[in-house]
DNA sequence: ACCATGACGTTTC
DNA sequence: CGAAACGCCATGG
């Protein structure tokens, strides 16, 4: 892939990396979410895929974080082992039953709102 | 340019 | 209420 910055166009992946990374400890937000604010609403799909390639970002990506919009971590078959992404949110005071983060909405964070 | 993929989301059945 | 079908769009081959 290109991959980082090849000329001075910032790839959307990297896009959503950064936001990714401004999630508050112990906050979650979707993919949709993400998308909207990098100004494709319709391009959630593509915040799951940028994930996916987020093992070859430098830092880490706190992508346990990142749910689909119902709070179910769909992507915890990503991080190596099955439970690894429930247990990182955990660690952070998030209650997880059966892949499904509870109090979702007391723990969602929303970049075109609070990060603005 | 076309086709396949994908950790989503909405609608339909 | 659950599963499937569609839509959506960036990226790679």
């Amino acid at each position: 892939m290109k991959n980082q910055i090849r000329h001075k166009e910032i790839s959307f992946f990297d896009k959503v990396y950064q936001v990714v990374r401004l999630i508050p400890k112990g906050k979650v937000t979707s993919y949709g979410a993400i998308a909207k604010y990098l100004g494709a609403a319709r391009s959630a799909r593509m915040v799951g895929w940028a994930m996916n390639n987020s093992h070859v970002c430098k830092p880490h990506v706190p992508a346990q974080r990142v749910v689909n919009r119902m709070g179910l971590l769909t992507g915890k078959q990503h991080f190596g082992t099955p439970n690894m992404m429930q247990k990182l949110l955990e660690n952070e005071g998030i209650k997880i039953k059966d892949n499904q983060i509870q109090n979702f909405e007391k723990h969602f964070w929303d970049p075109s709102k609070e990060l603005l």
